[in-house]
DNA sequence: CCCAATCCTTGACCCAGATCAACCGGACCC
DNA sequence: GGGTCCGGTTGATCTGGGTCAAGGATTGGG
């Protein structure tokens, strides 16, 4: 939501610039991060990280979608967080992970050797305040979301979870927000639904009926126009920001 | 949850000992702590901060409760978080705030001024750490709160509620978590339901039912002993830590 | 081509919790 | 004493979204 100075320099040769640690990083600090560096891919619906394995290692997204799940002992699960391209993962300074994390579909992650990362870490000032910001972001993030499940209908929900996708795609693509929107929905009906605190029936009528009232239109299941940004705003009873990072 | 290292020292002349920004200080730190420092006293119901308003202060909460609320245009209000005794407020590098604050019981609150802190905080790394650390749980602390959210029945969300307020009273007063507990509910009904994303009605009637099938037991409104806690966590359908710090 | 597996849609029905409304009881104030 | 708040309880009714169930569309494999 409050993307501040996206990185110059790129982390390495990192195919995306990372909004994450290498903000502001010097050529030192950057070749420090690709010593301790390396990537994973992982296919769609597979987990990465088990809530209460120990984790080594903390990284972002560079590309596809993961899922950050909490799972109750009956079955039920909700998705607490998304984790868009260049979004971080894991808690220097914590020992195991606290939530399920799964790729959503397929992901490439570049993943740091979690102990020397802390060590640079220590070192390297700005780089706790980066994670700190980011830390904040989240933060933000999860409380905007707390509103959503607590207090928003059905339709509102939906809504609003349409208007963060189209407004985060925006900001990977260039021109910004606009009042027209076209992207491609990366989470299946039931992956919305958990995100949502609702059931996958419920989220499909809405979908139906948010394109019934013309707020958004539809090619196959996926594909997903919409005409006008502000009409879709009012949808989600919200004309704050709404912007949702994981 | 994750309480870490209490402070040993005081901060300053600080009735508590935070736990918030002063762990680790050693004497220089704490007396340019104290040199920024100053208190100010809420009445219960009295708004602290508007969200959006220009926040010139961070600090941490003495006495006394406090509450993070959001809310739409037509009213709805979700609470996002509880701030008790040792919880911090603000947002270091950020300018306004994100959500209105306010005072549910009489609230003493020690405050440093935002400028000379964020400075403290370039100098001091391990304020930054702790920081960060104290805003990793309160990530961890809203994430699991969605789930509350997002999936329980009104039952379970009263029972998660009175457990994290048996829990964090616990953690104020020695001996730590036994079967048996007594509190006093430090929130109105109202408040309760602005927490769980319920009506005041349901709250009532939940509470009721709890103590119907002696879950709990009440003398007055507020005044709540638990018999079994874990017959409670049960209810809450939650065998986790599920603290909530705020 | 058929078959099976996924993912999605739609319909019929039901129930947990919202809504509307009446009332209780203690604190405070004339 | 008698108001009148204010917070809380309880009842009656309504409804949004859950549940159960039956297909439809697309994909991939034999």
């Amino acid at each position: 939501m409050n993307a501040p100075i996206l990185s110059q320099s790129r982390c390495g040769d990192c195919p995306i610039r990372h909004r994450a640690v290498c903000a502001r990083c010097n050529a030192d600090e950057l070749e420090e991060l690709d010593a301790i560096k390396y990537y994973r891919t992982y296919e769609a619906g597979q987990p990465i990280i088990w809530s209460g394995d120990v984790m080594n290692f903390v990284g972002s997204v560079v590309s596809g979608i993961a899922s950050l799940t909490q799972t109750m002992e009956d079955g039920r699960t909700q998705m607490v967080g998304l984790l868009l391209p260049s979004d971080f993962v894991g808690r220097p300074g914590r020992e195991g992970a606290a939530y399920d994390v799964a790729a959503t579909t397929d992901v490439v992650m570049c993943c740091f050797r979690k102990k020397p990362f802390e060590e640079l870490m220590e070192r390297t000032p700005h780089i706790a305040h980066r994670l700190l910001e980011m830390t904040l972001d989240e933060l933000d993030a999860a409380r905007e979301w707390m509103l959503v499940l607590g207090r928003k209908t059905a339709r509102e929900k939906i809504a609003s979870l349409l208007a963060i996708i189209a407004r985060r795609d925006a900001t990977l693509t260039p021109g910004g927000a606009t009042n027209r929107m076209v992207f491609d929905l990366p989470l299946t009906r039931e992956a919305m639904a958990d995100y949502l605190g609702l059931t996958l029936e419920t989220v499909s009528r809405q979908i139906s009926a948010l394109k019934k009232d013309g707020i958004i239109e539809l090619e196959g299941k996926r594909h997903v126009t919409v005409p006008d940004m502000r009409r879709l705003m009012e949808e989600a009873g919200d004309d704050s920001d709404g912007g949702f990072l994981g």
